[in-house]
DNA sequence: CCGGCGACTGCAACCGAGTGCATCCCGGGG
DNA sequence: CCCCGGGATGCACTCGGTTGCAGTCGCCGG
């Protein structure tokens, strides 16, 4: 036999569907009597029935499903989100349907109206696009939905994000603390939100720790690429700026700067001390292993998945954000510099 | 409005919701007038009418959706190889479930589980555990399914794996071309298939290509870590052995061969060449960039994908599988021997 | 002894689409 | 002129569970 139905169960427990069904949901359990629904429950799991959330889904519109969008599932920041928000939809039966955008809207599109059309109750969204339409829509039409590492303008949506000004202050005060004042920043591309948090953190620790505040020190990254990272500070050390050490926009800014350094001879950590963001995987086997910032991207995802669950199961609840704190983690890049 | 329904549509268009329903399905669009069919799509997209997969999963026993079962999202082996799956099946209106299992079979065991509650049609196991029970009594379930990464014994499974074989004889290969004759081979743990395939490989490589076959030149590794690596080498080269090269297992292995080198002083590639498996993402950026096997991941996706939805359609189809054809990637960490 | 209340349980109508079968209509052939 | 055939469409039931409503039954108080 296939697997068996809520029929099969009432007929074997020698009750009516009904009952069966409400003997088996915790929910209406108080309406059957007691022994009743002991008797449904055990002949149900000896038969090893298992409820079809299909069926149980027309009916009730809930699916039990919440999409997960993600820009680019290999990108290694990524998979440790998607887990956390795995581990925190769990608990609560439901699960994850993921999708890539591949940063293009038009899939982007596409593949959320696959995902409403599927019944997902919600959605994740850890986009990094700056589009606001199909959100705004989204939001107009009442999805309910959570918003990873971005936070929406214009509108109020739940998002969650690192604490991504602590993180650049981390990394200032560590290299303040080894005796750098002159320090360089590639920051991100001004097109993202992130890139401007973190240059925008950055001035004002220089500032506020009293160290060198030169405008020629920082220069912006076109992309969040190590190609964007060796240009940018090839321009800087082609300009003639005199700096020890550089907090880079993220990490592969920073494997930039590596290359840059091969280049031209350049020792790191001795000659120059170098911070990057996110501590992607490997980074401690490189030469030098990098100092980075970590973001607890597992438990960014729990909360995510948190998140959206209290908004679906009280859409009025009014929509509330957080900020995570990172952490530095100190490797080889970083150093005393050689000079004063 | 909510979404429309198929009653909605056949209303506004003056027909009865069956034909409305045979009108928009294009299997059963012949039976009804050419007229009507017409004007019925015509007010469907006006209406922007969009069929429910819930509802239509329930009298159809299909869900449009396969489950892709991952024992580690975080590996950077599984992302592209899940893009790749996405990717195939999109084109067929289908879409993915992604769970984790963590390589613990008791959670793979409720992933599968709630997949299969939710009706996938079939699902693409790409699970390293040597674990058959549960899979084989899937199999015996009729469960429609594809193997990525692994060929499971003792039953017929369409399985699409990558030539190891074939790939560790490039590698072998090109460091004959290189002028190497003592190549050493630190082989991936015994328990799993891939290991012991390369393992093959590479000792028929050697005896192919008339190099030094000497048994003192291989050794296992515990795990497919950078520590099992290390300590590897370490027992190859305390016991005296004479090498110029080495075929690691893998790239996490080759990762720890570069951790002795740094211990003992020893230059990477002048002293002993190095060769990985897998291509992980960032290996250019290791100090030398290593050279590696590349594995298809996105293909190999795309292929698994094809491979399950034609079993989908047809259960009966004999059982197919699928060999990818690997290709070395030359980097850094390969050089002629310093000494004959 | 009867009305009534409350605890259980059954009935039947859904949810939205798919589908076997009956029906209807129209044209053509006998 | 009638009947037959076949194309087009509608009817009604089904998928598997949920749920409003109604009915049953036992028990209590008046």
């Amino acid at each position: 036999m296939q697997t068996p139905t809520l029929r099969d169960v009432a007929e074997a427990a020698g009750v009516h569907a009904a009952t069966a069904s409400r003997a088996l949901n915790p929910a209406t359990r108080g309406l059957v009597n007691v022994d009743t629904a002991r008797r449904v429950i055990k002949v149900a799991d000896s038969l090893g029935y298992r409820p079809n959330p299909i069926a149980r889904g027309l009916k009730t519109a809930r699916s039990g499903t919440v999409g997960v969008v993600i820009p680019d599932l290999t990108n290694p920041l990524f998979p440790p989100i998607a887990r956390g928000i795995e581990r925190g939809l769990e608990a609560a039966g439901y699960s994850a349907l993921l999708v890539n955008t591949d940063n293009d809207s038009g899939r982007e599109r596409a593949q959320v109206e696959s995902l409403l059309s599927r019944q997902v109750e919600g959605l994740i969204v850890a986009t990094a696009l700056v589009e606001h339409p199909l959100l705004e829509e989204l939001h107009r039409r009442g999805v309910p939905m959570v918003m990873v590492h971005r936070r929406p303008d214009g509108f109020e949506v739940p998002s969650i994000l690192p604490d991504d000004a602590a993180g650049v202050r981390l990394a200032v005060e560590h290299l303040a603390a080894l005796g750098h004042r002159r320090i360089a920043h590639l920051a991100g591309p001004t097109t993202t939100s992130t890139g401007v948090v973190r240059a925008r953190a950055f001035h004002s620790a220089v500032r506020d720790l009293g160290l060198d505040a030169d405008p020629s020190l920082t220069t912006t990254c076109a992309l969040w690429s190590e190609e964007s990272g060796a240009v940018a500070l090839r321009r800087l050390l082609d300009g003639g700026a005199d700096l020890t050490a550089v907090v880079a926009g993220n990490d592969l800014i920073a494997l930039g700067c590596y290359d840059v350094f091969t280049e031209r001879g350049i020792e790191c950590p001795a000659d120059i001390s170098v911070v990057g963001f996110n501590d992607m995987p490997f980074l401690d086997k490189l030469r030098p292993p990098l100092t980075t910032v970590a973001i607890p991207h597992h438990e960014i995802g729990t909360e995510a998945a948190r998140l959206l669950l209290d908004a679906i199961g009280d859409p009025t609840r009014p929509s509330r954000s957080v900020l995570f704190p990172l952490s530095l983690v100190v490797r080889g890049s970083t150093a005393a510099p050689a000079r004063g």
